[in-house]
DNA sequence: AATCTGCTCAACCGCGCTGGA
DNA sequence: GTCCAGCGCGGTTGAGCAGAT
């Protein structure tokens, strides 16, 4: 099985987007809307590949994306979600109208990694750096640097774990009722949308750690990823989980005792609050 | 003025997941 | 069940710019 070679192998442009491709993928776009995005760049008369095209449209051509400086209020949303989160930044994004991924990625890269770090706070890990790790970092060492930091010395409880485990669907969830089932092996595997009585969907992300311990962390989102809202639902209604073996319900106790034992609850309420703007 | 150095961010790359055939 | 196109994500690169020397 192959993937199909990109515009490297096939001779298409590669590099900045002139003024002109922007013009003709915007047209175009605004004509058709988004997706297809392979066979997109043939049809709007590009000699890009879809991906490049993709990526151009989400990231700078998007009518809505707010371009400017990253204010404040936003810089600190991010520093708060991306000690919940880590690097998942389309989920950072997803919490800042207009900002992209990648616009909050190179943020982080450039300017918020930095300032935690003169701030003596590791940027990977949250952590209070020692005075040995705090040197001036040059730019280019910086990403190697912080995969060797990570994970070293930590031994702070963490909510976020990196590389989760993306999930399948269930199939055995009812969609219509407010008491849902999951069995032990799904659930470790598995990413789902669940439908709570009030009718708001609800994405359920079961993360594990990379070793496969059974500590990990769930974490649940509304439609629009809203954090919080879903996870009291879910405390609230705790007792409708079961688990064939258990799992959902230890894991779920697990979460929660992440979060009490959390030694910043007031962080993490002033983080609810910001979250329910 | 020329060169060096560091910074920024658009763009690319590779991987993994999903869903249809 | 398998294959594969399509897509999304996170990590990385490198061109271009600005400030320092």
């Amino acid at each position: 099985m192959g993937r199909a070679p990109c515009c490297s192998k096939v001779g298409l442009h590669r590099g900045p987007w002139t003024p002109r491709e922007d013009a003709l993928l915007t047209k175009y776009i605004q004509a058709h809307g988004e997706g297809q995005w392979r066979s997109l760049p043939k049809r709007a008369g590009l000699l890009r590949c879809g991906k490049s095209c993709r990526l151009r449209w989400m990231n700078y051509l998007r009518p809505d994306i707010k371009r400017g400086n990253i204010t404040p209020e936003e810089d600190d949303l991010i520093i708060r979600m991306h000690s919940l989160l880590g690097n998942r930044w389309s989920l950072i994004a997803g919490r800042l109208p207009g900002r992209t991924d990648n616009e909050i990625k190179n943020y982080w890269n450039t300017h918020l990694s930095k300032k935690l770090r003169n701030e003596g706070t590791d940027p990977k890990t949250g952590d209070k750096l020692t005075e040995k790790k705090k040197g001036k970092k040059k730019n280019k060492q910086k990403n190697k640097e912080n995969n060797n930091n990570n994970n070293k010395g930590s031994e702070k409880t963490l909510v976020y774990l990196p590389k989760p485990i993306r999930v399948k669907a269930l199939s055995c969830i009812p969609r219509s009722d407010s008491t849902f089932t999951l069995d032990s092996n799904s659930a470790s595997t598995s990413q789902e949308k669940v439908q709570s009585p009030e009718a708001k969907e609800v994405n359920m992300v079961w993360e594990v750690g990379n070793d496969g311990d059974n500590v990990g962390n769930i974490v649940f989102f509304g439609q629009d990823h809203d954090l919080v809202n879903s996870a009291s639902y879910v405390e609230s209604h705790s007792d409708h989980v079961h688990t064939d073996h258990g799992t959902l319900e230890k894991l779920y106790e697990e979460y929660l005792q992440l979060l009490n034992v959390e030694d910043k609850p007031d962080e993490l309420d002033s983080f609810a609050q910001s979250l329910l703007m």
